[in-house]
DNA sequence: CTGCCGTTATATCGTGCCGATACAACGAAA
DNA sequence: TTTCGTTGTATCGGCACGATATAACGGCAG
């Protein structure tokens, strides 16, 4: 369900049609993780069913196919559903009130934050909540997060040197993920600093206001 | 595919049956993750047609069912593979040659390190690879983190506060991981303390670590 | 103008993962 | 002796995902 958050967020910000909404996912997902057509029109199909999302339009521009009438002809011959005398139909889907009701109660789910990714998500999506439920994902997070902590000291020893090693790196993860929720909450209680507190800047000037 | 390499991984150190295989697997993948019946049973079929795996014991032991012939009989009837006369088979299953085989090919698999999970399974399962293909593994994930890292710069100016923490967290995760390899590379060269390096210990009270 | 290519755009199919669930045997407590 | 918890094997439905087909469009080279 995570695929249906991520489309009824990018939603709630302005109306889209599949192909510019997969785009816009891949940045909203995971870094790295193209999204696929395969996901997106099965979900977008899924959401519209249940009433959650609607097509607002269905723009028909422009004039007669620039092959002529044959290749329409051939197209709906074969039982395709070319727009005849216009344009390929592209479907703009627009969130309902249903939507945006489903939208909250995805962010606010517990088990979503239980990965990096669910978090990450949920987390570029905070300013569809307030401030207390905001408080409230970081909670479940950090829950998330300690649990698994003591999950990985319940692990008996390892057989060799690099087992050690990753179970350590994940240890250290864990640990500097819970600092930064530490810092989360502080930034939103006091949004005077916008930009020098959460992760050190990778580098030099640039920082992280990428280019402008 | 990740849990193909899981199973050969497990099943090159020592022959196991599917239920103790699939509590191994919940250590061997990521924290926190419980592994499905639903994909280790199918998997060790698809295994065992390829080769790769083979049912080394059937161990039947032990007596008549303990609710009488009834219900062995009707088992029997529903098309149920009760062992009659017996415990209900414990298939144990072991790697063969071309299993060892596919094991060194899937550790390889450069596309296997794309995430944090596919490398620290890779890097848990070292000592089935020559110091120069852990080398080749570890480049291989270098790669894509460099590659990660541009991709985030790439990322257009970010619309709130917490869209923004959430990206500088993450090139801050990408930093420290590609710090964290070159320490893996020199343990590697170095193989002297064995504990110390990577990763401080969460005993100690100097809980700073990681960043420094 | 025409053919070709790259981009935009929608949709389907097969494979395989995963949560839930059923079936089954056994030990031990209640 | 009934009931529970654990070990153990297996299947089902839903759905995510990679690959692929179809289609329209813009641009550009010949």
């Amino acid at each position: 369900m995570t695929i249906d958050l991520a489309i009824l967020g990018l939603l709630a910000e302005c109306e889209l049609h599949g192909y510019e909404l997969s785009k816009r996912l891949a940045d909203l997902l995971e870094l790295g993780a193209p999204v696929s057509f395969g996901s997106v029109y099965p979900a977008l199909g899924r959401l519209e069913r249940a009433g959650q999302v609607k097509a607002v339009e269905a723009g028909r521009i422009r004039l007669v196919p620039m092959t002529g009438s044959l290749a329409g002809e051939l197209a709906a011959a074969r039982g395709r559903l070319t727009n005849p005398g216009g344009r390929r139909a592209k479907k703009v889907y627009g969130i309902t009130d249903k939507g945006e009701q489903r939208l909250v109660e995805l962010l606010l789910d517990p088990g979503g934050v239980a990965t990096a990714a669910g978090f990450g998500l949920r987390l570029s999506l905070f300013r569809y909540l307030s401030p207390a439920q905001r408080r409230a994902v970081i909670v479940a997070r950090r829950s998330t997060l300690t649990h698994l902590q003591a999950e990985a000291d319940r692990l008996g020893p390892w057989v060799d040197r690099w087992s050690t090693a990753r179970r350590a790196h994940e240890a250290a993860v864990i640990a500097e993920d819970l600092r930064w929720l530490d810092e989360l909450e502080q930034v939103d209680e006091h949004p005077d600093h916008t930009q020098s507190t959460t992760g050190q800047a990778p580098a030099e000037p640039a920082t992280s206001g990428v280019n402008e």
